[in-house]
DNA sequence: AAGACGAAAGTGGTTGA
DNA sequence: TCAACAACTTTCGTCTT
């Protein structure tokens, strides 16, 4: 009985599309006749692909409707939930026991029932975060997420830095460190990687640690980890401050090209990179004529301007930019 | 008055013995 | 482990615009 009626709605389903297909392929356009019909899913419409008309334009979309975030998802056809995220300590794969008093018809429970939910609802929460290391996994990751997202850092940071944590925490490295500031050298770390790098001025001065205890903690988790952290490039700073700064993109492009000039004259080397950056852009921009200060330069930099001096005059020097050409502008 | 400059002293990290 | 060192910061007085 229950066979023969599914057997029945198969069949039925599989003739109307076959009618569908069928349609399509025989339909023509009454306005100029061709046969070439597009239909365009998004939009739900069918478009005579010869001179535009819309001739349809409420299709139902037969394709899939299941959500899909990977090749296995697509497999398993899942309609609900988040993609599965490193940046979740559990990666998001977990039952919400809902606070509602009523059950699925919507009637109120029972006191019993109402113990009983509150028991197992207890015991939801106890079994998730089962030991003291989820629970710091839990908070360090909702940290991760929260520094990056004040700092403007891509999703593509905050997924390293888990890693990088989570890496941390399963050899043991957090062990004897403050969280927050294991979290702020996962971030350094994993923003210099993906090459948006952010100083470790910037990065600790979201949490309660110093700049000093965060770079303790990066070293350390650059040599347990073996992370191949590539030496952060003066240009990829000078790109963001440029634009804190508001200066236009041909002082920006100036300060580049001399950095990439001091670079080859090789008075780069163990340099602080925002410095040099810092002094590129104080020198494009008054050559630009779009001066900033020295003081304006070094808050965004967070250096001091001494730095910013210094470093200007070494560049100054190296590439025989002349102090005639200040004179020239002012 | 604001910005630039430079000297002097102090700090924290790196390196090599 | 420790001293030497380079880079950077802080502070402050002076000069220039």
């Amino acid at each position: 009985m229950v066979w023969s009626g599914v057997c029945m709605m198969a069949q039925v389903l599989e003739e109307n599309k076959v009618d569908r297909f069928a349609d399509e392929a025989l339909l023509k356009c009454p306005e100029c006749g061709s046969a070439s019909i597009i239909t365009d899913m998004s939009r739900g419409e069918l478009i005579c692909g010869n001179c535009g008309v819309v001739l349809d334009d409420h299709l139902i979309d037969s394709g899939p409707e299941w959500r899909s975030f990977s090749f296995t998802d697509d497999q398993k056809r899942n309609r609900t939930g988040l993609p599965v995220s490193v940046t979740l300590h559990d990666k998001g794969l977990t039952t919400h026991i809902n606070n509602t008093q009523q059950d699925a018809f919507g009637k109120p429970l029972s006191v019993q029932q109402k113990n009983r939910m509150q028991r197992l609802r207890r015991w939801q929460l106890r079994t998730r975060l089962r030991t003291s290391a989820e629970r710091n996994l839990a908070y360090a990751l909702s940290d991760i997420e929260r520094i990056s997202s004040q700092l403007g850092l891509p999703k593509s940071v905050v997924e390293t830095a888990a890693i990088i944590y989570k890496q941390a925490a399963a050899k043991k490295l957090i062990r004897g460190r403050s969280i927050s500031a294991m979290v702020a050298a996962s971030i350094y770390a994993a923003a210099r990687l993906r090459r948006v790098p952010r100083s470790l001025e910037e990065i600790s001065a979201m949490t309660r640690s110093s700049r000093k205890e965060v770079g303790r903690c990066y070293r350390v988790l650059v040599s347990e980890l073996k992370l191949k952290v590539p030496v952060a490039d003066p240009a990829d700073y000078a790109v963001r401050f440029g634009s804190e700064l508001h200066l236009s993109g041909q002082v920006i492009r100036k300060a580049l090209d001399m950095l990439h000039k001091a670079k080859r004259a090789g008075i780069t080397t163990g340099k602080d990179p925002t410095g040099l950056a810092a002094a590129c852009l104080y020198l494009s921009s008054i050559l630009e004529n779009e001066k900033r200060t020295q003081r304006e330069i070094a808050q965004v930099a967070s250096i001091t301007e001494v730095t910013v001096r210094n470093r200007y005059k070494e560049l100054q020097q190296s590439l025989g930019i002349e102090i005639s050409m200040f004179d020239n502008i002012e």
